[in-house]
Order: structure tokens, then C-alpha cells, then sequence
DNA sequence: CATGAATGAGGATTCATTCAT
DNA sequence: TATGAATGAATCCTCATTCAT
């Protein structure tokens, strides 16, 4: 049933999609709709929750999975990343409402997609830590968290308008960027700022 | 009076705002508005191309400026990038109705803001032509312009909401991060991919 | 339901019925109307459709009930015409709003009332084909039933402003001077044109 | 200036003619139409005014000419609706204007196309008084000349519509039905009544 | 005198939300 | 329990009408 409502939610955003629209694809009575969810602010929050729980879940699994088989923290992260993507590829709708509608709407929706992204970010950020030795000194580790998921997410959306690379090579191309460009960024930047004229 | 508008957009995105609210704000009657906009979709259309010329203009100019001075091509993208941080610093409002809503209302608006995606995304592109020897295999320029532009765009969101790091620093930031990612891209694998497990 | 509606358009006319007024009068709620009518057009298209069907359907039971009864073609006729009179007489508003206003919104509306100008003139017009020998040259008996209608249609005008007289009486004096003027123009014109100056 | 706004009305109606396409048709300022006319109803109701008195005009003129040479009152009548459908073939702007709303705005408008109507009516009827011997019972002449007042408006509908015949064709034939139909309420009506079932 | 610019008032329409059954 | 029917509250938009120039 939040399937529905979700399906209908990536395709309308959240404002057009009426809970007209989204009783009737539902099978489902308005009345009931209110009687589950109180709201559509609550149902919206539901699907947003439910998705939410369902992609950290799946990233986590991953990732603790890749743990437990002794992996290092890049090799942890990029196991991550490729569940991100497995799950986008194959949770369209859920990934559209998650991540394509960021301000609209306020309160508690906002804390909830927030919520989604600190949570991830926190998980990457985690693993970045183990990455290199001298921390990146102008910007929070937050801040690259931040940028490596917005990075992410556009990716990610490109490839659903435009690509059929299978989930995996999308995400180790993004694995390997992101990791090169941490490495740099921890390294003696030596020859690069001379080259960089 | 379109600053007046893009504020209240801005806050409450494109739904929420009402035209009576906008009206109010910007001490006019919704007459005028109507009669100088057409509708709701003609103001917000109006705003966003506003913004967009004035975006592409200042990282174009700034561009043209670097390229002028002699720079090669990772000196003009930082220099690219930097104007894009301080416009998004200056423009707030821009920033977040340009990028926070990104598929919302349909049709010219998308348009529009898909048209920015594109412009910017371009500009990039052809700056990134430049940077190495070997190309990435799997994965289109354009999906890496995507991607650093979702970054950029993220990083934007993280630091008008947390930071004080003057533009420029963001920018720089950005620019190591994405400089050192695209030359390992380039690069032979070598040690990384021992190391990667 | 469609009945207050009808008052509120026979009193106001199209336009200045506001839906508001309607849904007062009717003591319903706004948003109900629009649930079964659609739009106010849609509204004053179903009473307009109502009041030609009820006011046909008058004129052809009473015209099949004559013709049951053996009458020739003019007392058929005649008797369609004290039904109209009759239905008139006891449906000012439909008849207002069915006649009242002629040319005001286009579209469907127009075309149902020109239907039903088109219906009554047929049914007028085949009965009229049994009248006389020979037709009337210069104009087409279609042009004729319009005529009928509109002289039907004043006079109700009239009678309904300003006369207590029975429904009957008015349809009569209508019949006996069309049936007089109908025969004097397929009659040899004779002593007329010799008066006629 | 009034023939501008009256073409508009005649397309649009009272209502959805807007003054602001009045005062781009007629290549004029709003402000100023308020100037001359005072506000819409003052404007439509001064075409109206300067249309009726156009239209009784040339059929005064017609008749009184017809007087002076002698002509009997059914000539004159015939020589008057002669005028009437010259001056609608010419004038189609002001017909569809004087006769095609007939119920909706009230007040001074309605009066003045009431005015109109007992203008014209009064003129037929005194002509009308000439014709026979006794008079018609059942109704008044008043609701004579209604009548065929109506049928006058309703001929003159189809033809503009309908048909290339000359406006004196049309005329005629409305007479010849007429004058037959008079005659034959005030004749005995002997074979009628007897042949009418 | 003539007008560009401005608006108050209202109208159709929609939608989240709730009773009565 | 489940729903068909009902609505209050906006929202976009238009238009006759008027100042300030």
C-alpha cells in the first residue's frame, strides 16, 4: 500500500500527487488512507521512512557483511556504495521521492530526508576516517560526506535517465574517483600545485 | 520585485508559495503580478532564467577572465568554480530555488532548470577535456560532470547551512578533491588497487 | 438540485449566476455541485439538457397522443403547441433559460440549444409538410419553422410578463394565425396582391 | 468608436466582451472609454441607444414614404419590414446586438431593449389597426405584434445564417405569411374550423 | 486632454479532511 | 470496520474601474 503511495508520490512530487489520486491507484478507500496514516504528511512520512529504513538496512547488511569477510574500510565503502545503487536501481520510486524533492516541504518530512542523508553520511563518514593519515583541514569531514553524497546522488540519477551499466560499475566508478581524490587530498600535494597552473 | 518573489520561493518552495504572499511581500498588487508575469508558472519561469543567466554569466566571465590570464584548464575550472560558490553565496535564494526543487513542476520549468543542468554541465565538460591523458572507461564525461556537479550542489546546501569558510575555500576544497580524483582516474591503478582490500 | 440551479440562471443569467449564489440556494456545498456537475457549464449544460428533453418529450406525447386520436396534421399540431405552451406555463425557468438567452457562451451549450431549436423545428416542420399543396417558394420550410418558433417563442415572452390567460388560449390564437397565414401562402394569391396596395 | 465596441459585443456578448479588447480595438485608451461612456453597461447601452434609434430610424423613414405616396397600412407594414431586414443585412453587428441577448443585464439595458421593442411593436400595430374589420379576440394586439416581432428576429437570424436571398425576399415572404394570417383571424372562419381536425 | 500603471473585489475550481451510514 | 458523501479553506486568476502623470 505505501508502495502504491510511493509510486505515486515519485511521479506527481508530493503536492500534486491528491490522495484521491493515490486511494483509487491504492484500491483503498480515502477514509482508510487517513485512518492508517492520519495525514498526507503522514503518509508521505511513512513512505519516506519505510524507504529510509530499507536502504540503510541494505547498506548496512552489506557493509557488515564486507567486515566480517576482513575487508579494509575502502573496500567496506565501496561495498556500501554498490548496495546504494543495487538499491536504487531497483527501488526507482523510492530513490525519486527520497532524494529529487530536498525543501519542499517542511517539518518533520525535511528532518526525515535529513535524518536519511545524516545517517548515511555518518555511515561513510565513518569508514572515511580509516582512509588516510592527515585529515583534511579547510572542510569537515561532514562536508565531504555531504559532497560525496550529492555526487552520489546525481549520479544516480543520471544513470536512471540514461544508462544500463549494471549498478556495480557505476558505483566502483564513483568508488574510484571519490577514493583517488581523497588519497590526493591527504597527500603531499607536491607536484600537483605546481602543474596546477 | 523578481528578488522579492525568489525570496518567498525560496522559503517555501514553489507549491507553497502563495501568489498573495509574494504580492504582499513585494508590496504589489497581484494584479501587477499577473500582468507582468502571466501566471505563477511565468513569475517562477521568470526567476529561474534570471538566475541562470546571472550564474552562467559570472562563471563565464570568470572563466573567460582565467583563460585570458593564460591559465590551463584546472586553473580555469577552480577559477570556474569559485565563481559559482561566491555567486551561490550572495544568491541564496537563487541558489536554493535553482537547485533545492528538482522535479517539481513539470514541463518549461524543468525545462529551464534541466537547461542550467545542461549549460553548466557543458562548460565543465569542456574543461575536463583538458585535464588528462586517458579517458574513464566506463562511464560518460557527462555523468562525471553530473556527478561533480551533484557534489558541488551539495556542498553549497552543507556550507550555506553550516559554515562560515569564506567561497573561495569551498571552492579550492572541491577543486583538490576533484582535481586528485580525476588524475587517479587517469592514472595507472598501480598501488590502489592492491591496497583497495 | 437542478431545479434551484435553473431559478438562480433564469433570474441571473449564465454569467452572472455565480456558483457560490447556486450552491447557497441549493443548500449544498460548493464542492458538491462540482462533484456532480464538473464545471458550471456543466452544470447549466445538464439543466439545459433536462428542460429539452422534458419540454420535447411534452410536445412529442401530447403530438403522439392527437395522432392516436386520428387528428389531421394541424390539429396535431395545434396540439404540440398547447403542450409547449403548457410546459411554458408551468417551467418559466427552463423556458427562460432555454430561450432567454441565445447566443451568449458558444460551444456545447450553444449546440444543445440550437439542438433543441433544431428538434422542435423538425418536429414542427414535418408536421407542417402535411399542411398544404403547394410550398412556399422563396423560403425553405425550415426558415419557416424558425419563424414559427420565434413568433412561439415572443409570445410566450409576453404572455408570461403580462397575461393571465390560459396556456390553451395563447397556443390557439398562435395555431390559427400560422395555420391561416400558412394556407393563404400556398393559396393562389388572388384578390390579395390586388389589395395589397 | 461605438461601431468598434459594438462588433465586439456582437462576437463576444455583454459579458465576455472585456473593455480592455473594446479599447484595443478601437485604438483607444481605457480611461477614455470611462470618459465618454461612464462604465460598460454605459457603453453598451449607448450602442444599443444609437442602433434602436438607427433602426427605427430607416423604418420611420420607409414608412412614412410609403405614406406620402399614397401606400395602404399593409403596404406601409410590408415597406417598414422591408427596411427592418435592409437595415440587419447592413447593420448585422447591431442586430446581433439588440435582439441576441435578450435576458441578462437587467436594469437599464433591458429597459431600452424593451423600449426598442415597444417602439417598433407600437409602429406595427398602428399599422396593424388598418388591416381588418373585427378584431381578434383572445389577445391583444400588443402580443400580436410580440409575435411577430419574434419571427421577424428569428427569420432574420436564419437568413443571416442560412442564406444569400435579398432582404426584400425575405421581407415579402414574412408579410405574405402574415397578412395571410391576419386576415384569416378576423375573416369568418367557416371552412377552417371545419376542415381543421 | 490622454494614458500607463495600479487595484479591490470576486469567481471558478481544487483538495485535504471528516461525518453518517 | 469501511466508505460514499460532504465541506471549509484556500488558490489562481480576471476584470471593471481609477489615479498620477
Amino acid at each position: 500500500m505505501l508502495e502504491v503511495a510511493g509510486s505515486v508520490f515519485a511521479v506527481r512530487g508530493f503536492h500534486d500527487a491528491s490522495m484521491d489520486e493515490i486511494a483509487e491507484a491504492a484500491d483503498i478507500s480515502k477514509p482508510m488512507l487517513y485512518n492508517y496514516f492520519g495525514s498526507k504528511e503522514g503518509l508521505y512520512f511513512a513512505y519516506v521512512d519505510l524507504s529510509y529504513r530499507q536502504i540503510v538496512a541494505a547498506i548496512d547488511a552489506a557493509v557488515a557483511e564486507s567486515e566480517a569477510a576482513g575487508d579494509g574500510p575502502e573496500r567496506q565503502l565501496r561495498t556500501g556504495v554498490r548496495a546504494y545503487y543495487r538499491y536504487v536501481g531497483e527501488h526507482q520510486d523510492a530513490f525519486r521521492v527520497l532524494f529529487r524533492e530536498m525543501g519542499d516541504p517542511g517539518g518533520k518530512l525535511a528532518g526525515q530526508r535529513h535524518r536519511l542523508s545524516r545517517r548515511v553520511s555518518n555511515a561513510i563518514d565513518g569508514i572515511l576516517r580509516g582512509t588516510g593519515g592527515g585529515k583534511p583541514p579547510q572542510v569537515s569531514t561532514d562536508a565531504l560526506a555531504e559532497a560525496f553524497l550529492g555526487a552520489a546522488r546525481s549520479l544516480a540519477d543520471w544513470w536512471l535517465d540514461h544508462s544500463q551499466v549494471p549498478a556495480d560499475d557505476i558505483a566502483d566508478q564513483l568508488m574510484d574517483l571519490t577514493l583517488a581524490g581523497l588519497r590526493g587530498l591527504t597527500e603531499p600535494p607536491s607536484r600537483r600545485e605546481l602543474t596546477s597552473k
